[in-house]
DNA sequence: GTCATCATGTAAGCCGTTACATGATTGC
DNA sequence: GCAATCATGTAACGGCTTACATGATGAC
């Protein structure tokens, strides 16, 4: 799964493993943000099997050509006299880059069907972000199949709601009513991307 | 975290690991069903610290004194007279019960303060879900760092609506979207929460 | 009698977190 | 110069899932 969400991000723009792990952040969302103890050596991994290239950011400023000795020092001076725009030294960064066989490998992840069952909550939400590189019909199916089990789940938390232990504990009540609340949230979200959806006649 | 799950679902009552899985279920919500493979371990390992202790369940019917070599068909005979009551066979089952020493460890695992940063999804639930068990000044700072929590993760996810990437791609926006609509409802979730509690003056 | 479900367990292996180790860069 | 942040990695350890193995019970 980390495999997928590192192809997806670097499809987009190529990163080194600092940024990469901020933008994973914010696309698996919170809870999970992948450690550095398992993107380093899955960027490692990747590499090996080809699927990204890493480059070495450019040691001297791209801007003004090596002046010599003196590149180093100007490096720092440039660096000094813009401070703000974010570009900071890049030193030492691996920048890495999606491959064509990476880019293979991510629409394989993204078209192999989850399993039927129980996809995995951060899944979901990747194979979402991702979506602009499924087929249509795909992606309808990907919603749909999401559908379904949030309904099913939906009818499980709606049955756990009067339980004798809902009753008797207005905390576990809480939680229930929440899980209820948050499932119907989750399927009118659902709903709203179905029919955003330019509907594909052949389902 | 599976023996705060396991000892506070024991603590109402004593299961069967099957029933406890079954509970556990509603409990850690979706996505996160302790499997056998890890919940039976989990039961071994509770009783061998005298956490919990195992009864297997009575071999012969309770009712009728074991009436010598029949008393195999007798339970089989009875189960089969009443077979919806709800009560099935019950040889072979392990019934685990808490011990003292249990419900020890289970307030010191409840007590102990979830170390600051990101306590797991799943964890906070169970903490709710075994609130009844927590003096008022720990269940409100529980909520109040929950809710301190959730207000920063919405923070950031406002952040990123209205991103390059979230401009650029609909399903991203989407994501970001509902992303916020969950975080805005937890908060008020929690606000109920900790409005519904009395008060503590020394917080 | 046979199939689904109930019920309990073991073993292998993945996957990821935590902790450790290192070093450049920048702000103060 | 010093601390904080940026940046990249390694190693150990842990927990959980998957798959396997087994058997009783109940419904049809």
């Amino acid at each position: 799964m980390l495999d997928l969400a590192i192809l997806g991000v670097l499809d987009q723009e190529p990163l080194h493993g600092y940024e990469l792990k901020k933008r994973l952040r914010g696309l698996l969302g919170r809870s999970s943000g992948a450690s550095f103890g398992s993107l380093y050596p899955a960027l490692a991994r990747l590499e090996r099997d080809g699927s990204v290239s890493a480059v070495d950011a450019a040691p001297v400023t791209p801007d003004i050509p090596a002046t010599g000795a003196l590149s180093g020092e100007m490096a720092a001076f440039k660096a000094r006299l813009r401070p703000r725009v974010g570009r900071r030294g890049s030193r030492g960064k691996k920048v890495y880059d999606i491959t064509d066989a990476g880019r293979a490998q991510l629409q394989q992840l993204l078209g192999d069907e989850p399993s039927a069952g129980r996809t995995a909550d951060g899944e979901f939400r990747l194979r979402v972000a991702f979506c602009r590189l499924l087929p249509p019909t795909k992606r309808h199916s990907l919603f749909a199949s999401r559908r379904r089990q949030v309904a099913a789940d939906l009818s499980e938390a709606e049955a756990r709601v009067g339980t004798a232990e809902a009753e008797a504990d207005p905390y576990i009540r809480f939680l229930h009513q929440h899980d209820v609340e948050s499932l119907r949230h989750e399927l009118a979200w659902l709903d709203q991307l179905i029919d955003h959806e330019p509907v594909p006649e052949s389902a």
